[in-house]
DNA sequence: CACCAGGTATACG
DNA sequence: CGTATACATGGT
């Protein structure tokens, strides 16, 4: 337990409900939150405000070691989103609206493997489902993280290689089933090597992971970016459709910010998620 | 209680 | 090649 000064954008609120991770939890009405990645879980909230965009103290519940070695790199704390912020500002009306909405977000730099069963079980699921489906899944085969109010880790490849489809089916994955068994099998089997992965390309990473059933264009996209740092992948779903087709004339507005890309992405993902008008 | 959800595989033409 | 359809199940 510790404090953290983080000069740059961070709100955990918005964090956490961006739809890239989908195990946080707001933990009490002062805004602590709990976030879980592989086999660890942290706490933390603001003490105190330096700046705009959530910049400030923080009290984390983590040793300065973990939080230099791990979390650091997860909140993806090395990138400035305030420089991301000035240099897009000004290029489109829509995008500087979605910036200025979503103002304290961060790209997540979470695992592989977590991602990639995650996204599979994303599709054509809202996002409370996800987040209760995941949940199911981590509580059924994952291991309790001690110290940690109750969580449990994302499970091993080689227990989710294991499971029968009855209990994957008791986590709600509906006709995913055989995706996650697959997937896991493949990374169990080394047939698929995430951690050899990451030295790819973006366009071999890209192909590479749609060799999984059920990985298409879209969640493959989701690994690059939420689970090997890929900035530059745009993962369109229904909502980003939305944005293109509604709100930028059908003219894709990403790829004009190239590197960050993925980025934007994420900030429009946001504001078409929370804004308060029913389409 | 219909409707839709951070899509994809498969079957068509 | 592009387009249409089934898919399981939980939130709202």
């Amino acid at each position: 337990m510790h404090t953290v000064l983080i000069d740059d954008d961070f709100d955990l609120s918005k964090i956490a409900w961006s739809g890239q991770c989908f195990r946080t939890r707001a933990i009490d009405d002062i805004g602590t939150y709990r976030f879980i990645a592989g086999d660890k879980a942290l706490e933390l909230r603001q003490l105190q405000s330096t700046g705009e965009c959530g910049a400030g103290e923080y009290e984390v519940s983590c040793d300065t070691e973990e939080w230099d070695g791990f979390w650091y790199v997860y909140f993806d704390l090395a990138r400035s989103y305030r420089a991301i912020r000035e240099e897009t500002c000004g290029k489109s009306e829509f995008i500087d609206r979605c910036i200025n909405s979503g103002k304290g977000l961060r790209v997540l730099n979470q695992q592989p493997w977590e991602m990639l069963i995650t996204f599979i079980i994303s599709q054509r699921k809202s996002m409370p489902a996800i987040a209760s489906a995941v949940d199911a899944l981590c509580k059924h085969f994952g291991k309790q993280i001690p110290g940690s109010g109750g969580e449990y880790a994302f499970p091993t490849p080689k227990v989710l290689a294991e499971a029968s489809e009855e209990e994957l089916k008791a986590c709600s994955l509906g006709y995913r089933v055989p995706y996650v068994r697959d997937a896991a099998q493949m990374v169990e089997s080394g047939e698929l090597q995430l951690q050899e992965l990451a030295s790819l390309d973006d366009d071999a990473l890209f192909d590479e992971l749609q060799r999984v059933h059920g990985v298409g264009k879209k969640v493959a996209n989701c690994v690059c970016l939420f689970g090997y740092g890929r900035c530059s992948a745009v993962p369109v779903d229904v909502w980003i459709e939305r944005a293109i087709n509604e709100d930028c004339a059908g003219v894709d507005p990403f790829a004009q910010f190239g590197s960050d890309a993925g980025i934007i992405q994420q900030y429009v993902f946001y504001y078409m998620t929370h804004r308060k008008q029913p389409q």
